[in-house]
DNA sequence: AATGAATGAGAGTTCATTCAT
DNA sequence: AATGAATGAACTCTCATTCAT
């Protein structure tokens, strides 16, 4: 029982893996039944055991590129600094070794205001907006970083840089880190 | 037959301009060769006397974007900052007055690293790299910026920006005005 | 062993029950194996237990329409007109009452010359058709009705119009009591 | 350019008299574009240059079912009498030598409470009942018919045994003939 | 220079049915 | 006696593209 229980989850993984692949490699306009239900070895039919609509695939996609991300997750302790160059440098290692990953966080984005099933990606980004916003608010107030620093408007500056960078995945020439520290020497004045 | 050649032009265009709009409202994903012709009032198999395939619009409506931004364009005379600030803020303005171009900016650099026909967008982009490192290294050389800047580094970091605000346009959530702002200050030493 | 078999009767039977009720939902064209299940609240692979195809399930669900319907019952005593008006009235007050039980019938006969497990609908149409021409003829032969009167055709006219009438159910619009009432006066003679 | 035209309705209207035989044959819930095409003898594609949808192509074959039975028709010049003669006739005959049309009939009753594009029949039905009903007030006005009779019950009835008529040329049984007769004597008192 | 008509390839989705457990 | 998981075959519909006129 458990163990059913198990593999059905199994597969269902498989197929949001499976058709997370096929995103990064060919974008969402590429998705097809066909080839996710292919690269799991089943009969397409099968997804939609498993799955509703290809809009239900989609969605599971979003909240699993989200929570593998770790963008939300909590940081390890230490210092409000400390914390976000953990988070900074996390994404930044992560966009190089799993760049796939944040192509289809770009193609969530592009399509966030126009998609009723992706839209939800804007709720995922305003709480990372509010994470990153709080832990600036909460340096600041304790004296890690300088006090005309606006957390709202770093907050913004930080995830458009990130999102900029996830942008270029797909042809793979800019490179975020050299950002992310920059950013950072600026932020604690240099 | 010149005025023939200029009508020809001016469909050729008139093409083009309506597939921006399309794929400013829907994506590229969403762009149909049907409605680009309704929009300019012709039949669809017309299309095909002024683009041989769907791939040559969409070649099209790439050199149009850029020339329309006027990212590459000269900057009007002055000190380097006066140009970087200028190029910047026209940008910036560009991007709250006209969002829909942005938002085609942004579709076609997530296809760059797929699509053949969109590979271009890289020259276009390498330019506008190279127009910024020339930019910000003759400031720095001149003393308008310290010298501790990397003018590449900088260049990256301002593209990534931008096209990451670029990336929003569809959803309209975050503005790019005061993350620009923000780092012209820090260039300069707060 | 005796209760193993009441109870698999009664899941039988419900599952019958089910299927009438969504074929006068949604014709017979809208019968889901799924949603019969679903009613009867078991999975759809166990009804292949009960019925070994769709095709069974339907012959039952014929069988059901017509002893529920009572067409072919024994009338109560009297003289054979009250017997036809009996009968008349009793199908008139059931269309009344249960109309989908008739849009049912209007399926089974659509279909009686198209498919094979439905082709026994004709059979019992012959049994109703010889049960009211007996009974014509015996009323005639008794001088209950004017003896010009062909029993065959008689009989042939009632079975249309009351399919005629089974026929609109689904719509709801004509109704049938009048046009009895009518037939039996013109019977005798006005 | 007219010849054109011409072609265009052609296809139009061989599309249109191919489902009704489909329907004839296989019934609405059998009827497959791939078939209609198939038989016209184009791509299944190209029908959706005639009809935006299936359901499009159906509302064809109602219009066309009801002007083609003549239904609604103008009767020629005659009595009353003479004019419910010919009108009964007429479609008692085309019963006999084209029951397919028949079979279609009955097919959109069936559905005409379920489907909405079918749902017009109900309009066409309705159009047909006041005719009747006109037609026996003004005989019974003059003479033709005796008082007593309610004409929209005998139009009621008509249709009725029309309907239950049109749904038995799937089984081929029952002739309408004799009772349309029977009607005729009963209606003139004998 | 323009178009009406046509099409091939392929998309997502549905459903009766099967089978191991 | 029951079910979760799986599937093959079919369906409607879409779209870039072609071609005779």
């Amino acid at each position: 029982m458990e163990i059913l229980h198990t593999q059905s989850q199994d597969r269902r993984t498989a197929l949001i893996q499976a058709a997370c692949e096929v995103i990064a490699e060919k974008g969402l306009e590429g998705l097809r039944i066909r080839v996710v239900a292919a690269r799991v070895g089943i009969n397409p039919a099968t997804m939609y055991y498993y799955f509703a609509t290809k809009e239900d695939l989609i969605e599971g996609v979003l909240d699993h590129l989200f929570s593998t991300l770790g963008i939300l997750s909590e940081e390890p302790a230490g210092t409000p600094r400390e914390q976000l160059h953990a988070h900074l440098s996390r994404l930044s290692r992560r966009m190089r070794d799993d760049p796939g990953l944040f192509a289809v966080l770009s193609e969530m984005q592009l399509r966030a205001g126009r998609s009723f099933s992706i839209s939800r990606f804007q709720e995922y980004e305003e709480k990372w907006h509010r994470k990153l916003e709080n832990l600036l608010q909460t340096g600041i107030r304790q004296g890690f970083w300088p006090n005309y620093l606006d957390p709202d408007q770093v907050a913004t500056t930080i995830i458009l840089l990130m999102q900029g960078a996830a942008l270029q995945t797909t042809t793979g020439i800019r490179r975020i880190d050299n950002s992310i520290n920059q950013l950072e020497r600026w932020l604690t004045g240099r």
